[in-house]
DNA sequence: TTGCTTGCAAATGATTTGCACTGCT
DNA sequence: AGCAGTGCAAATCATTTGCAAGCAA
């Protein structure tokens, strides 16, 4: 999906939600589409200086609630934040257990469907709708190893 | 496995770790091998009023550092606490996006094993050596349907 | 003008830590 | 005696929020 495009879909997705595609929020999902890992907060202000903290926090805040950008949560430290599904594609994570990074990583339709399968099998068995699955495959990266 | 077994084996693995099994931390792992969920700090509290906060997070960071709990972060509030799956059996996670429960669930064999198959083609394909996989699948339970 | 957005500084709240005391070993 | 564990209260730190100023509709 080209800059352009991007910038339309979220733009449309923002008005659905009854919000505005202001520059602060702009340069967010700017950073975050430059970027080919999910990103911290510090990462973020480092990406863009012009941003101040709080207001990143709040355009993410927007961002998420709007379901632009997601928010994925490992550990005590920051949160990291990245483009939704429906503006990249369904990917799941890598977890470094030395370092903390996080990478995206997609995996067959044979097996997503299968997965798929299985979990709504299993979430109705406890009286569960499921919606959608995360997976988080922890271990080390390079560095780490 | 009985009671007295799980104490066993618990103290047995702390004693690997340096550490003593104390009866506050007998205590915590005790409630958490009574919930059939995993529970938050607050909870743990609530189930054995002798419990001090600090000495809660204290001994739950022993048992998680030597392998015994398992902590789980799905958002800002508290952190959800379980024996780890070496005490219990390999499980995911049933996570309502409505008011937060965590359920286990557990996954047939076959679809457990064609899954680590995947992932550890995906993470070597990314320079990481994976060790364990964990997955959440969230929807709505019976009461936030 | 009316209301949403922004930036600064201050507040919040889950978790951690300093310190003095208790209890093993 | 010496060291680990405990409980209270205070500190920490990612994140949120109050407020005054800026900006868009």
């Amino acid at each position: 999906m080209s800059a352009d495009d991007l910038h339309h879909s979220v733009g449309a997705r923002l008005r659905e939600a009854e919000q505005q595609y202001t520059a602060n929020r702009r340069a967010v999902v700017a950073v975050l589409a430059a970027a080919r890992t999910p990103l911290t907060l510090p990462e973020i202000l480092r990406a863009d200086r012009s941003l101040a903290q709080s207001s990143a926090y709040r355009s993410l805040a927007v961002l998420v609630d709007a379901g632009v950008v997601h928010r994925l949560v490992h550990g005590n430290d920051y949160a990291h934040y990245e483009l939704a599904e429906q503006l990249t594609q369904h990917h799941h994570h890598l977890v470094c257990d030395g370092c903390g990074t996080v990478v995206d990583v997609t995996l067959p339709t044979r097996v997503e469907s299968a997965m798929d399968r299985s979990f709504e099998q299993a979430a109705s068995r406890h009286g569960f709708t499921a919606s959608r699955h995360s997976i988080d495959i922890h271990g080390l990266c390079t560095e780490c190893r």
